[in-house]
DNA sequence: CCTACCGATCGGTAGG
DNA sequence: CCTACCGATCGGTAGG
Protein backbone atom coordinates (compact mmCIF):
# COMPACT_ATOMS: atom_id res chain seq x y z
CA UNK A 1 0.00 0.00 0.00
CA UNK A 2 2.88 2.41 1.29
CA UNK A 3 4.72 1.28 -2.23
CA UNK A 4 1.52 1.42 -4.24
CA UNK A 5 1.10 4.91 -3.19
CA UNK A 6 5.18 6.06 -3.89
CA UNK A 7 4.62 4.77 -6.80
CA UNK A 8 1.79 6.57 -7.79
CA UNK A 9 3.29 9.89 -6.69
CA UNK A 10 6.36 8.59 -8.84
CA UNK A 11 4.43 8.50 -11.55
CA UNK A 12 2.87 11.50 -11.58
CA UNK A 13 5.51 13.25 -11.12
CA UNK A 14 7.60 11.44 -13.87
CA UNK A 15 4.35 12.78 -16.05
CA UNK A 16 4.49 16.68 -14.92
CA UNK A 17 8.24 16.39 -16.06
CA UNK A 18 7.27 14.44 -19.56
CA UNK A 19 4.79 17.31 -19.80
CA UNK A 20 7.57 20.25 -18.96
CA UNK A 21 9.65 18.63 -21.80
CA UNK A 22 7.02 18.57 -24.34
CA UNK A 23 5.43 21.92 -23.28
CA UNK A 24 9.29 23.55 -23.56
CA UNK A 25 9.34 22.17 -27.43
CA UNK A 26 6.50 23.11 -28.38
CA UNK A 27 6.37 26.75 -26.75
CA UNK A 28 9.88 26.65 -28.54
CA UNK A 29 8.24 25.80 -31.62
CA UNK A 30 5.17 27.53 -31.83
CA UNK A 31 5.21 30.39 -29.29
CA UNK A 32 3.39 30.70 -26.34
CA UNK A 33 -0.23 31.45 -28.65
CA UNK A 34 0.68 29.23 -31.61
CA UNK A 35 0.88 26.06 -29.08
CA UNK A 36 -1.75 24.12 -27.64
CA UNK A 37 -2.76 22.03 -24.71
CA UNK A 38 -3.90 19.61 -27.25
CA UNK A 39 -0.70 18.96 -29.29
CA UNK A 40 1.09 18.92 -25.57
CA UNK A 41 -0.99 16.43 -24.46
CA UNK A 42 -1.16 14.24 -27.67
CA UNK A 43 2.89 14.44 -27.10
CA UNK A 44 2.21 12.80 -23.84
CA UNK A 45 0.23 10.71 -24.71
CA UNK A 46 -2.79 11.70 -22.31
CA UNK A 47 -5.97 13.74 -23.08
CA UNK A 48 -5.80 18.08 -22.74
CA UNK A 49 -7.88 18.01 -19.80
CA UNK A 50 -5.39 15.10 -18.35
CA UNK A 51 -3.01 18.04 -18.99
CA UNK A 52 -5.00 20.26 -17.20
CA UNK A 53 -4.91 18.01 -14.08
CA UNK A 54 -1.26 18.81 -13.61
CA UNK A 55 -1.23 22.20 -14.69
CA UNK A 56 -4.55 23.81 -13.99
CA UNK A 57 -4.08 26.96 -16.83
CA UNK A 58 -2.13 27.17 -19.52
CA UNK A 59 -0.37 30.31 -18.19
CA UNK A 60 0.38 27.91 -15.12
CA UNK A 61 2.32 25.39 -17.58
CA UNK A 62 4.12 28.13 -19.28
CA UNK A 63 5.16 29.94 -16.06
CA UNK A 64 6.15 26.26 -14.99
CA UNK A 65 8.39 25.62 -17.69
CA UNK A 66 10.37 28.99 -17.43
CA UNK A 67 11.53 28.33 -13.83
CA UNK A 68 11.85 24.83 -14.79
CA UNK A 69 14.88 25.74 -16.80
CA UNK A 70 15.91 28.06 -14.45
CA UNK A 71 16.47 25.39 -11.78
CA UNK A 72 18.05 23.25 -14.25
CA UNK A 73 20.28 26.17 -15.48
CA UNK A 74 20.91 28.15 -12.20
CA UNK A 75 24.53 26.84 -11.59
CA UNK A 76 26.06 28.09 -14.70
CA UNK A 77 26.12 31.47 -13.60
CA UNK A 78 26.61 33.57 -10.57
CA UNK A 79 28.95 30.49 -9.22
CA UNK A 80 30.29 32.36 -6.11
CA UNK A 81 34.38 32.08 -5.79
CA UNK A 82 35.11 32.37 -9.66
CA UNK A 83 37.13 35.37 -10.77
CA UNK A 84 35.55 38.17 -12.90
CA UNK A 85 37.34 36.83 -16.16
CA UNK A 86 35.98 33.00 -15.50
CA UNK A 87 32.47 34.78 -15.29
CA UNK A 88 32.65 36.38 -18.39
CA UNK A 89 33.80 33.04 -20.03
CA UNK A 90 31.22 31.24 -18.36
CA UNK A 91 28.47 33.01 -20.98
CA UNK A 92 30.70 31.91 -23.72
CA UNK A 93 30.61 28.61 -22.16
CA UNK A 94 27.10 29.00 -22.12
CA UNK A 95 26.41 29.65 -25.13
CA UNK A 96 28.51 26.64 -26.40
CA UNK A 97 26.57 24.59 -24.28
CA UNK A 98 23.16 26.03 -25.82
CA UNK A 99 24.34 25.06 -29.55
CA UNK A 100 23.70 21.38 -28.46
CA UNK A 101 20.24 22.10 -27.29
CA UNK A 102 17.83 23.68 -30.10
CA UNK A 103 14.81 23.34 -28.01
CA UNK A 104 15.86 25.63 -25.16
CA UNK A 105 17.25 28.46 -27.47
CA UNK A 106 13.96 28.40 -29.23
CA UNK A 107 12.04 28.37 -26.40
CA UNK A 108 13.67 31.68 -25.20
CA UNK A 109 14.09 33.26 -28.33
CA UNK A 110 10.78 33.01 -29.05
CA UNK A 111 8.48 33.39 -26.09
CA UNK A 112 11.03 36.27 -24.66
CA UNK A 113 10.29 38.23 -28.33
CA UNK A 114 6.59 37.74 -27.89
CA UNK A 115 6.69 38.71 -23.92
CA UNK A 116 7.74 42.25 -24.67
CA UNK A 117 3.81 42.80 -24.58
CA UNK A 118 2.79 44.03 -21.61
CA UNK A 119 -0.04 41.85 -21.75
CA UNK A 120 1.78 38.77 -22.54
CA UNK A 121 1.81 35.99 -19.12
CA UNK A 122 5.36 36.25 -19.22
CA UNK A 123 5.96 39.78 -19.46
CA UNK A 124 6.41 40.41 -15.90
CA UNK A 125 8.97 37.13 -15.98
CA UNK A 126 11.23 38.16 -18.79
CA UNK A 127 11.46 41.68 -17.61
CA UNK A 128 13.26 40.40 -14.08
CA UNK A 129 14.80 37.90 -16.33
CA UNK A 130 16.24 40.96 -18.69
CA UNK A 131 17.15 42.76 -15.11
CA UNK A 132 19.10 40.01 -13.44
CA UNK A 133 21.45 38.81 -16.76
CA UNK A 134 22.40 42.24 -17.42
CA UNK A 135 23.25 43.19 -13.59
CA UNK A 136 25.07 39.92 -13.43
CA UNK A 137 26.77 40.32 -16.29
CA UNK A 138 27.69 43.99 -15.29
CA UNK A 139 29.05 42.81 -11.53
CA UNK A 140 31.20 40.31 -13.70
CA UNK A 141 32.85 43.16 -15.83
CA UNK A 142 33.06 45.04 -12.72
CA UNK A 143 35.47 42.30 -11.65
CA UNK A 144 37.56 41.98 -14.01
CA UNK A 145 38.28 45.54 -13.70
CA UNK A 146 39.42 45.08 -9.97
CA UNK A 147 41.32 42.45 -10.96
CA UNK A 148 42.99 44.31 -13.88
CA UNK A 149 42.06 42.31 -16.92
CA UNK A 150 39.56 44.82 -18.01
CA UNK A 151 40.50 47.40 -21.19
CA UNK A 152 40.35 50.90 -20.26
CA UNK A 153 37.65 52.76 -21.47
CA UNK A 154 35.10 49.55 -21.09
CA UNK A 155 32.34 50.58 -18.68
CA UNK A 156 30.88 47.31 -16.90
CA UNK A 157 27.05 48.67 -16.84
CA UNK A 158 27.48 49.54 -21.16
CA UNK A 159 29.16 45.76 -21.67
CA UNK A 160 26.93 44.35 -19.54
CA UNK A 161 23.87 44.93 -21.40
CA UNK A 162 25.97 44.89 -24.89
CA UNK A 163 26.83 41.24 -23.69
CA UNK A 164 23.30 39.98 -23.11
CA UNK A 165 22.10 41.70 -26.18
CA UNK A 166 24.72 39.96 -28.55
CA UNK A 167 24.04 36.64 -26.91
CA UNK A 168 20.40 36.81 -27.54
CA UNK A 169 20.67 38.15 -31.30
CA UNK A 170 23.37 35.57 -32.12
CA UNK A 171 20.43 33.01 -30.93
CA UNK A 172 18.19 34.36 -33.58
CA UNK A 173 21.33 34.34 -35.98
CA UNK A 174 22.24 30.77 -34.96
CA UNK A 175 18.31 29.29 -35.51
CA UNK A 176 18.00 31.22 -38.62
CA UNK A 177 21.22 29.39 -40.26
CA UNK A 178 20.59 26.27 -38.79
CA UNK A 179 23.17 25.94 -36.47
CA UNK A 180 25.65 27.52 -38.96
CA UNK A 181 26.72 30.82 -36.47
CA UNK A 182 29.42 30.37 -34.49
CA UNK A 183 27.95 31.40 -30.95
CA UNK A 184 30.54 31.15 -28.53
CA UNK A 185 33.42 31.90 -31.08
CA UNK A 186 32.48 35.14 -31.56
CA UNK A 187 31.25 35.76 -28.34
CA UNK A 188 34.68 34.77 -27.21
CA UNK A 189 36.36 37.44 -29.55
CA UNK A 190 33.86 39.39 -28.52
CA UNK A 191 35.42 39.18 -25.00
CA UNK A 192 38.89 38.93 -25.54
CA UNK A 193 38.88 42.31 -27.25
CA UNK A 194 37.59 44.04 -24.12
CA UNK A 195 39.79 41.62 -21.86
CA UNK A 196 43.86 42.37 -21.50
CA UNK A 197 45.09 38.69 -20.47
CA UNK A 198 43.28 35.77 -22.73
CA UNK A 199 40.07 34.43 -22.03
CA UNK B 1 -15.50 59.22 -65.90
CA UNK B 2 -11.73 59.32 -65.86
CA UNK B 3 -11.57 61.35 -62.49
CA UNK B 4 -13.89 59.25 -60.96
CA UNK B 5 -11.89 55.72 -61.88
CA UNK B 6 -8.93 58.03 -60.53
CA UNK B 7 -10.38 58.90 -57.42
CA UNK B 8 -11.16 54.89 -57.16
CA UNK B 9 -7.86 54.14 -57.62
CA UNK B 10 -6.60 56.37 -54.91
CA UNK B 11 -9.17 55.28 -52.71
CA UNK B 12 -8.46 50.97 -53.00
CA UNK B 13 -4.39 52.43 -52.17
CA UNK B 14 -5.38 54.53 -49.88
CA UNK B 15 -7.23 51.67 -47.75
CA UNK B 16 -4.33 49.13 -49.08
CA UNK B 17 -1.46 51.67 -47.01
CA UNK B 18 -4.31 51.68 -43.85
CA UNK B 19 -4.27 47.98 -43.85
CA UNK B 20 -0.18 47.69 -44.33
CA UNK B 21 0.15 50.36 -41.51
CA UNK B 22 -2.39 47.94 -38.85
CA UNK B 23 -1.56 44.83 -40.19
CA UNK B 24 2.12 46.13 -39.19
CA UNK B 25 1.31 46.91 -35.95
CA UNK B 26 -0.94 43.92 -34.89
CA UNK B 27 1.41 41.45 -36.58
CA UNK B 28 4.62 43.39 -33.94
CA UNK B 29 1.78 43.56 -30.42
CA UNK B 30 0.68 39.78 -31.49
CA UNK B 31 3.08 37.92 -33.68
CA UNK B 32 1.55 36.52 -37.01
CA UNK B 33 0.30 33.54 -35.48
CA UNK B 34 -1.66 35.89 -32.84
CA UNK B 35 -2.99 38.17 -35.07
CA UNK B 36 -6.28 37.95 -36.67
CA UNK B 37 -7.24 39.53 -39.74
CA UNK B 38 -10.95 40.09 -38.14
CA UNK B 39 -8.58 42.92 -35.98
CA UNK B 40 -7.05 44.19 -38.16
CA UNK B 41 -9.77 44.80 -40.69
CA UNK B 42 -12.19 45.98 -37.81
CA UNK B 43 -9.10 48.64 -36.93
CA UNK B 44 -9.41 49.61 -41.01
CA UNK B 45 -13.29 50.20 -40.69
CA UNK B 46 -13.76 47.19 -43.11
CA UNK B 47 -15.05 43.44 -42.49
CA UNK B 48 -12.44 40.48 -43.13
CA UNK B 49 -13.63 39.59 -46.53
CA UNK B 50 -13.18 42.94 -46.90
CA UNK B 51 -9.60 43.02 -46.21
CA UNK B 52 -9.16 39.44 -48.06
CA UNK B 53 -10.24 41.35 -51.48
CA UNK B 54 -7.16 43.23 -51.00
CA UNK B 55 -4.43 40.94 -49.31
CA UNK B 56 -6.15 37.28 -50.67
CA UNK B 57 -4.46 35.55 -47.53
CA UNK B 58 -2.94 36.16 -44.29
CA UNK B 59 0.00 34.64 -45.86
CA UNK B 60 0.31 37.73 -48.32
CA UNK B 61 -0.55 40.23 -46.08
CA UNK B 62 2.49 39.70 -43.94
CA UNK B 63 4.67 39.24 -47.07
CA UNK B 64 3.68 42.74 -48.22
CA UNK B 65 4.08 44.24 -44.66
CA UNK B 66 7.51 43.17 -44.68
CA UNK B 67 8.00 44.04 -48.87
CA UNK B 68 6.91 47.78 -47.70
CA UNK B 69 9.12 48.34 -44.84
CA UNK B 70 11.71 47.08 -47.24
CA UNK B 71 10.94 49.68 -49.47
CA UNK B 72 10.67 52.58 -47.30
CA UNK B 73 13.82 51.96 -44.95
CA UNK B 74 15.72 50.73 -47.95
CA UNK B 75 17.76 53.90 -48.57
CA UNK B 76 19.08 54.12 -44.74
CA UNK B 77 21.91 51.48 -45.60
CA UNK B 78 24.04 50.57 -48.45
CA UNK B 79 23.80 54.41 -49.45
CA UNK B 80 26.40 54.86 -52.45
CA UNK B 81 29.02 57.16 -51.49
CA UNK B 82 29.72 57.13 -48.12
CA UNK B 83 32.36 56.00 -46.29
CA UNK B 84 33.25 52.83 -44.29
CA UNK B 85 33.03 54.66 -41.30
CA UNK B 86 29.90 56.46 -42.11
CA UNK B 87 28.31 53.30 -42.82
CA UNK B 88 29.11 52.29 -39.94
CA UNK B 89 27.60 55.08 -37.93
CA UNK B 90 24.45 54.42 -40.14
CA UNK B 91 23.36 51.47 -37.94
CA UNK B 92 23.21 53.62 -34.88
CA UNK B 93 21.54 56.41 -36.42
CA UNK B 94 18.85 53.71 -37.89
CA UNK B 95 18.92 52.42 -33.90
CA UNK B 96 17.98 55.81 -32.79
CA UNK B 97 15.38 56.64 -35.84
CA UNK B 98 13.94 52.78 -34.47
CA UNK B 99 13.56 54.34 -31.21
CA UNK B 100 11.20 56.57 -32.41
CA UNK B 101 9.07 53.50 -33.89
CA UNK B 102 7.83 51.29 -31.23
CA UNK B 103 5.88 49.24 -33.58
CA UNK B 104 8.36 48.73 -36.33
CA UNK B 105 10.75 47.20 -33.85
CA UNK B 106 8.30 44.82 -31.94
CA UNK B 107 7.20 43.49 -35.79
CA UNK B 108 11.13 42.91 -36.73
CA UNK B 109 11.13 41.43 -32.79
CA UNK B 110 8.46 39.27 -32.88
CA UNK B 111 8.39 37.79 -36.50
CA UNK B 112 11.74 37.24 -36.88
CA UNK B 113 12.17 35.02 -33.76
CA UNK B 114 8.58 33.11 -34.78
CA UNK B 115 10.11 32.77 -38.14
CA UNK B 116 13.25 30.83 -36.73
CA UNK B 117 10.74 28.06 -37.10
CA UNK B 118 11.52 26.34 -40.94
CA UNK B 119 7.61 26.10 -41.65
CA UNK B 120 6.76 29.78 -40.66
CA UNK B 121 5.47 31.75 -44.21
CA UNK B 122 8.39 34.49 -43.38
CA UNK B 123 11.04 31.98 -42.89
CA UNK B 124 12.84 32.19 -46.23
CA UNK B 125 12.32 36.18 -45.92
CA UNK B 126 14.49 36.38 -43.08
CA UNK B 127 16.82 33.67 -43.77
CA UNK B 128 17.77 35.84 -46.68
CA UNK B 129 17.37 39.41 -44.63
CA UNK B 130 20.35 38.22 -41.98
CA UNK B 131 22.47 36.99 -44.53
CA UNK B 132 22.05 40.68 -46.71
CA UNK B 133 21.76 42.67 -43.50
CA UNK B 134 25.31 40.48 -41.74
CA UNK B 135 26.83 41.00 -45.16
CA UNK B 136 26.08 44.62 -45.82
CA UNK B 137 27.46 45.07 -41.79
CA UNK B 138 30.80 43.33 -42.92
CA UNK B 139 31.65 45.27 -46.23
CA UNK B 140 31.20 48.44 -44.29
CA UNK B 141 33.97 46.78 -41.67
CA UNK B 142 36.08 46.15 -44.33
CA UNK B 143 35.85 49.70 -46.06
CA UNK B 144 36.70 51.30 -42.92
CA UNK B 145 40.28 48.81 -42.88
CA UNK B 146 41.00 50.20 -45.94
CA UNK B 147 40.31 53.77 -45.30
CA UNK B 148 42.89 52.79 -42.52
CA UNK B 149 40.38 53.21 -39.22
CA UNK B 150 39.61 49.67 -38.32
CA UNK B 151 41.83 49.01 -35.00
CA UNK B 152 44.38 45.92 -35.87
CA UNK B 153 42.16 42.37 -34.57
CA UNK B 154 39.14 43.51 -35.52
CA UNK B 155 37.46 40.74 -38.09
CA UNK B 156 35.33 42.31 -40.47
CA UNK B 157 33.22 38.62 -40.99
CA UNK B 158 33.12 38.57 -37.19
CA UNK B 159 32.47 42.05 -36.50
CA UNK B 160 29.56 41.94 -39.25
CA UNK B 161 27.54 39.38 -37.56
CA UNK B 162 28.31 41.19 -33.89
CA UNK B 163 26.83 44.01 -35.43
CA UNK B 164 23.49 42.66 -36.24
CA UNK B 165 23.52 40.67 -33.49
CA UNK B 166 24.03 43.90 -31.10
CA UNK B 167 21.24 45.31 -32.34
CA UNK B 168 18.76 42.74 -32.80
CA UNK B 169 19.46 41.90 -28.66
CA UNK B 170 19.32 45.45 -27.45
CA UNK B 171 15.71 45.70 -29.13
CA UNK B 172 14.89 43.02 -27.23
CA UNK B 173 15.91 45.03 -24.22
CA UNK B 174 14.45 48.38 -25.27
CA UNK B 175 10.94 46.54 -25.90
CA UNK B 176 11.09 44.61 -22.32
CA UNK B 177 12.53 48.40 -20.36
CA UNK B 178 9.62 50.63 -22.22
CA UNK B 179 12.30 52.37 -24.16
CA UNK B 180 14.71 53.15 -21.00
CA UNK B 181 17.72 50.93 -23.11
CA UNK B 182 19.55 53.49 -24.71
CA UNK B 183 20.68 51.43 -28.03
CA UNK B 184 22.09 53.90 -30.31
CA UNK B 185 24.37 54.85 -27.35
CA UNK B 186 25.30 51.52 -27.12
CA UNK B 187 25.77 50.46 -30.52
CA UNK B 188 27.87 53.59 -30.67
CA UNK B 189 30.10 52.51 -28.09
CA UNK B 190 30.65 49.53 -29.63
CA UNK B 191 31.40 50.65 -33.13
CA UNK B 192 33.84 53.62 -31.60
CA UNK B 193 35.87 51.04 -29.38
CA UNK B 194 36.24 48.92 -33.20
CA UNK B 195 37.85 51.96 -34.80
CA UNK B 196 40.57 54.29 -34.58
CA UNK B 197 38.92 57.88 -35.38
CA UNK B 198 35.67 59.45 -33.61
CA UNK B 199 32.01 58.49 -35.19
C1' DC C 1 -16.90 46.15 -50.42
C1' DC C 2 -21.06 43.34 -47.60
C1' DT C 3 -23.68 39.23 -44.85
C1' DA C 4 -23.73 34.67 -43.91
C1' DC C 5 -21.69 30.68 -43.59
C1' DC C 6 -18.06 26.56 -43.63
C1' DG C 7 -15.08 23.22 -40.90
C1' DA C 8 -11.43 23.39 -37.66
C1' DT C 9 -9.49 24.48 -33.45
C1' DC C 10 -8.94 26.89 -29.20
C1' DG C 11 -8.81 26.94 -23.52
C1' DG C 12 -11.47 25.41 -20.09
C1' DT C 13 -15.37 22.87 -17.50
C1' DA C 14 -18.86 19.12 -16.10
C1' DG C 15 -19.28 14.93 -14.43
C1' DG C 16 -17.57 10.81 -13.60
C1' DC D 1 -6.83 10.21 -15.72
C1' DC D 2 -11.29 9.82 -19.35
C1' DT D 3 -15.44 11.41 -22.73
C1' DA D 4 -18.28 14.91 -23.94
C1' DC D 5 -19.30 19.27 -24.17
C1' DC D 6 -19.27 24.74 -23.77
C1' DG D 7 -18.77 29.40 -26.15
C1' DA D 8 -15.43 31.84 -28.74
C1' DT D 9 -12.57 32.52 -32.50
C1' DC D 10 -9.91 31.31 -36.44
C1' DG D 11 -8.83 31.69 -42.02
C1' DG D 12 -11.22 31.34 -45.93
C1' DT D 13 -15.33 30.89 -49.29
C1' DA D 14 -20.12 31.57 -51.47
C1' DG D 15 -22.89 34.58 -53.44
C1' DG D 16 -24.16 38.86 -54.20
Amino acid sequence: MAAEARRGYAKGRAKRGEILDQAMALFGEAGYRGASLRVIATRCGISHPGLLHHFPTKESLLLAVLEHRDEVDGEWLGLGGATGVQRLGGFAALAELNATRRGIVELFCVVSAEATSADHPAHAYFVRRYARSVSDAERAYAQAREEGALRDGVDPALAGAQLIALMDGLQVQWLLSDGATDMAGVLRAHLQAQLTVRL
